[in-house]
DNA sequence: TTGAAAGCGCTAACAC
DNA sequence: GTGTTAGCGCTTTCAA
């Protein structure tokens, strides 16, 4: 059996105790002027008396509104992810927002009914992170009138702002390029969300191109050891991002295929493990921060613009960092 | 200037469109029985037309409730962190409940106006994970009897669930002492909850003890490699948690210390990261599923119980991860 | 400068 | 089975 919670203080009580009405009470709080000096201390003791903190569903409930954003992303445990979400949770909370984070896992039914929920508490606006999810789910938001933004990956039809993936694989392509590699690979992560593993899949071909170089479609590999043995194996991979590329390192060397001895590997995000130099991730560096902050406005322009006003996108410049997990080929 | 947002559909619309009564949409709605098939059916009917989804701010109004839980840790940047909240809004969502994060990056300040934040919204209860801030804000929270858990942190006075310190460090140091090392040095993490920092520090000290190693003050060391010159130099090291024993290992080698070969280090956590080979971390892990269900089993439990049970205190037991970043004393 | 009154969208008693 | 009613705690006109 239910204990009910314990009663909080209401406006109310607040208002009795310092003898005033409640709207008069609600103006002070809020610090809307036209209160008197005398009233506004009375009212503020009794609120410190009592304990008095306003509650939100109520407020919610009268402005139709809620100051609560929604972040939806794949994986936590992916630190690209979680760090996008611990920035935005902080340029979010700046700007009065309170986040409401759902981790997918990237099952697309625990999406739906996740994002059902984030619809019942009326969040004022969605960021999708680097999503796995199917695009309808956009398609639903968008249809609902939903402010979102998505981020960290590409859409025409919606808001967002994303590293220029071509321009990264290309960095990364150029920099192998220049190592003398020609027989190189590409390995997507299957958690990555759709159109962001097809644009640089597409990315990544375009630019061997540019440079001449072979495309094989063999060579669009999974994170394991397999496609790189034989005679013609390819000398050097560019991973979809940094996760998959250190799980790559992992299998290769545990099939005894050295990095970047046998093969050179380029990852794409940026995380900070990857700087540690037992990994030495030569990576695509992504404007973690910069993305972060630029959500979180776009996002709050759209709430505060509607609907109607024309989906803006932003491209972000990466950053190649070159450390030890690439090198000429031998 | 603002665009009002646009006006969802309310319980009165469906009633309206269904030609019956609010409480018959909500029994509806809500799965209540005692409404005919035929009624239900034309109800069901509009909710799908209307797009109808119930408003949580107004249910929370009246049920005062919110089944809204807040999670509030120090550094979503620390993988185990963010491992630990994954699991514990999986949990959390699959009791039907949404998870509020609030990252407070170690600043008290920033804490206390979060956890301002999170009862404003009235959140049901609050975990608070391996946090950062003082002892203060518990207090305050029970205070106000607002049910708490604390996750990976040790505390009297509320409830709480963590990994037995006192044995993992000692699984910790025996494996030292067993690989023949007789000067061990304990590292620290600054950011780490002030409790756990301290029951890891003290139980480090009795495990010397018991095993007859000498105990030097000066063996309590920061992430660097300042510690580890000089003749009479630790040969290991139990550090605080993993991502400290990372930035160890980073700092030594940078300084020409080699890992496991001048130095040997456990770490402590069980985070991902640790068992890529690369790294090989030997570690004292922490059951970190069974620490996530049990936080939310128990915030749950409080949640229904209130605040006058009594305190509830899980320990959970460690595990010793053998790896490569220890060995044998040379 | 202050107060009274009317909801916001919903649930929960209770009537019918 | 279904409808009526009375709030939940707040903001927001509007009057005084």
């Amino acid at each position: 059996m239910t204990v009910p919670p314990p009663r909080r203080p209401t406006i109310k009580d607040v208002a009795a105790r310092s003898g005033v009405s409640k709207s008069t009470v609600s103006n002070v709080v809020r610090g809307t002027g036209g209160v008197s000096e005398a009233t506004s201390a009375r009212v503020r003791e009794a609120v410190e008396a009592l304990g008095y903190r306003p509650n939100a569903a109520a407020r919610n409930l009268v402005q139709r509104r809620t100051n609560l954003i929604g972040v939806v992303l794949g994986d936590l445990a992916n630190a690209f992810d979680a760090e996008l979400v611990k920035r935005i949770e902080r340029h979010a909370s700046e700007r009065d927002y309170t986040t409401l984070v759902c981790n997918t896992g990237g099952r697309p039914e625990l999406e739906a009914s996740r994002i059902e929920a984030l619809l019942e508490q009326r969040v004022d606006g969605i960021a999708l992170l680097d999503f796995t999810g199917d695009r309808g789910v956009l398609a639903q938001l968008l249809a609902e009138r939903v402010p979102a933004v998505m981020v960290s990956c590409w859409t025409e039809y919606a808001d967002c702002v994303a590293v220029d993936d071509q321009e990264g694989i290309e960095l990364a392509v150029a920099h192998l390029a220049e190592l003398g590699h020609t027989r190189i690979a590409h390995v997507q992560d299957p958690i990555m969300e759709a159109g962001t593993r097809r644009a640089r899949a597409v990315a990544f071909e375009r630019s061997l191109l540019r440079h001449g170089l072979p495309v094989r479609t063999e060579w669009t590999l999974p994170a394991d050891a397999a496609g790189f043995v034989g005679p013609d194996r390819p000398t050097a991979v560019v991973a979809a991002n940094d996760y998959t590329a250190l799980r790559l390192i992992e299998g290769l060397e545990a099939a005894g295929i050295a990095v970047p001895g046998d093969v050179s590997v380029v990852g794409f995000d940026g995380i900070e493990i990857g700087a540690l130099s037992r990994m030495a991730l030569t990576t695509v560096a992504q404007p973690g921060d910069e993305l972060a902050r630029r959500a979180v406005e776009l996002l709050i322009d759209r709430i505060g613009r509607g609907h109607d006003a024309p989906p803006e996108q932003q491209r972000l410049a990466p950053r190649l960092v070159v450390r030890g997990s690439t090198r000429a080929r031998g």
